[in-house]
DNA sequence: TGCATATAGTACGACTTCGCACTATATAGT
DNA sequence: ACTATATAGTGCGAAGTCGTACTATATGCA
């Protein structure tokens, strides 16, 4: 481990840098092995991002506009373009001009969506009882905070839209 | 919010399904984020994969073969060809025979691939002193084991290679 | 009003990752 | 020794994500 004994200006060493490296490669492990999962357990053509935007329309009220939706999921818009055209032609949401802005659209579930959600969520929640029984569920939950303030942190750190 | 009231079987309730979901997410952005701000600070054409294998060629002594890469980084074995083709080109590796095995091949680094790595670390450090100013580093780093935990378990229970 | 600039969404091409199929080599069983 | 099976690496095509460039509409300012 050949790491050099200059004094940083900016607080930060080598060693610890190491560290934070290690921490973001957990997080990228982590993030490509549970996409597998539940990909694996959704139906045939619906990927982890289809899903993530039904279900967030469905916490948070639909009549979204993909701005927004790109927003809250921290993607570029073209992705969510491609992302909602692929919902469109599942017949999982509809596409509507926006009322106040002739420029932008809203985004609203079908009936078939919302059915759809539920039944996804069924499935994964079933499927997630072998994990849990392995996972310590109290420890992820608990560190669920800290994440959150990271991932804001990094957020705020990046070049504007 | 139209949870189910039903006893599930399997020890996961739905409100603690979305919690679990919640973590997922989190950590997906995280990963996303990170991945963009990482590579936004590496030369044109080296990705953060590329840096990622660069520094574990440095820290496990080299001479892995590219299974053993994937398996640490947990992606697949076509991925790494990918990544190491890449490498080649950019002259950071040599890929030789394995004398242990004829199907097989050794990544060793070259010079400029050490070099590159000592100025990319040096780079990152640099260009992190920013952000560990406002990251809670402490926090994040005293989180990292459960992470392991975490991918370990994911690891375990995904089909096999 | 008219024009410059900003913003929402999209088309397109590049890059990354992956699964499948294939070749070459190794290993096991008979 | 021979054959069947397993394993290491690669080529190819599919899918996801992104940056750039573009169109259409909105906003601000003279």
């Amino acid at each position: 481990m050949p790491d050099e004994a200059e004094a940083p200006k900016s607080a930060v060493d080598p060693q610890e840098a190491l560290r934070i490296f290690g921490f973001f490669t957990e997080v990228g492990i982590i993030s490509q092995l549970s996409r597998a999962l539940f990909e694996a357990r959704l139906p045939d053509g619906v990927s982890v991002a289809h899903f993530s935007v039904v279900n967030h329309l469905v916490r948070v009220e639909d009549g979204r506009t993909p701005l927004e939706l790109a927003r809250a999921f921290q993607v570029a818009k073209t992705t969510m373009t491609h992302t909602l055209s692929g919902l469109e032609k599942l017949g999982l949401i509809a596409m509507k001009p926006n009322p106040r802005d002739g420029r932008s659209k809203c985004v609203w579930l079908t009936q078939k969506g919302r059915t759809f959600r539920e039944q996804a969520q069924r499935d994964l929640i079933a499927d997630l009882g072998p994990l849990s029984g392995k996972l310590d569920l109290e420890e992820m939950l608990s560190i669920v905070p800290a994440l959150e303030r990271v991932r804001k942190i990094l957020d705020t750190h990046r070049d504007p839209e």
